[in-house]
DNA sequence: AAGAAATTGAAAACGATTTTCAGAAACTAG
DNA sequence: CTAGTTTCTGAAAATCGTTTTCAATTTCTT
């Protein structure tokens, strides 16, 4: 795993301590499906490791965005979820509203559209958010 | 004003009355900046209307976005944001993250763009979020 | 192995939002 | 137009996710 030597470096660079939970956190992240949320990896963590606190998971989530191995979403369900960067490849989201699955997807031309609107209005765009929110294919089916 | 028809007929369907401080708040809403939080219009309102609270402009924004006059925003800042909604038309927002100026975009081709991604994942997309963040040009002149 | 510094977990604090509740106002119907 | 029913209001309290505090523990020097 390349993120546990990333985060190892960011550690050391901050002067900050690598400790027996930041890593369980960091594996059981990595593994994990992403888009979890705080409360959904200490729920997951708490079967293997019930010593680990909330506060500890959350600080951990916070540091990972910091260091860049995630990135925080906010898909309006009231909580903020943390998934893994792998490359540098920008992606967006479909989310079905139904079941609450969630697709990622990269299009290109929608980020060259999206520079020339900013272009338009001297703008510079530091990042960007698009999120498709309806109903996937098997909740389309079922009724409604 | 056609929103405060749409308004007065939600209100007679679903059995709910008309009270002055719904008609104040529906105003001051419609008259306002667009993108306001409850806080803020909760704030502007108290000079002319000391004795509305904040839980009647918070519930009556709940009852605009019920009822379609008015879309929730929620531009990563922590606050829920509420702007009028005019017509049909859909659009996007460009957020500088220095000074909070929000400008507001239609681009057609990307809604084009989102349909096709949405069809290769035989998704049906019911609506949409689409915001870029960065800087506005008078930010972006300004030192950093 | 000892000391300085950072980390942990539990609990408390926080900020935004939502709910509760008793009194007030709005809409029936008579 | 008045009584009765229902909804609404405002203040305060409750809630929810997130963040901070603090004493005890652990890590990482040296």
């Amino acid at each position: 795993m390349d993120q546990v030597k990333l985060f190892n470096e960011y550690l050391n660079q901050q002067g900050l301590k690598n400790t027996s939970q930041r890593m369980v956190i960091l594996e059981a992240f990595l593994a994990s499906d992403s888009h979890l949320s705080t409360e959904e990896l200490y729920l997951q963590l708490r079967a293997d490791h019930p010593k680990i606190g909330y506060a500890t998971v959350h600080r951990t989530l916070k540091l990972f965005a910091e260091c860049g191995i995630a990135a925080e979403r906010n898909f309006g369900d009231g909580q903020t979820r943390f998934e893994p960067v792998h490359g540098e490849e920008h992606h967006d989201h479909l989310i079905c509203t139904k079941c609450g699955l969630i697709i990622e997807f990269e299009e290109p031309q929608i980020e060259k559209l999206q520079e020339s609107v900013a272009a338009a209005h001297h703008f510079t765009i530091k990042n960007h958010r698009l999120e498709l929110y309806g109903l996937c294919a098997a909740c389309a089916a079922d009724g409604q």
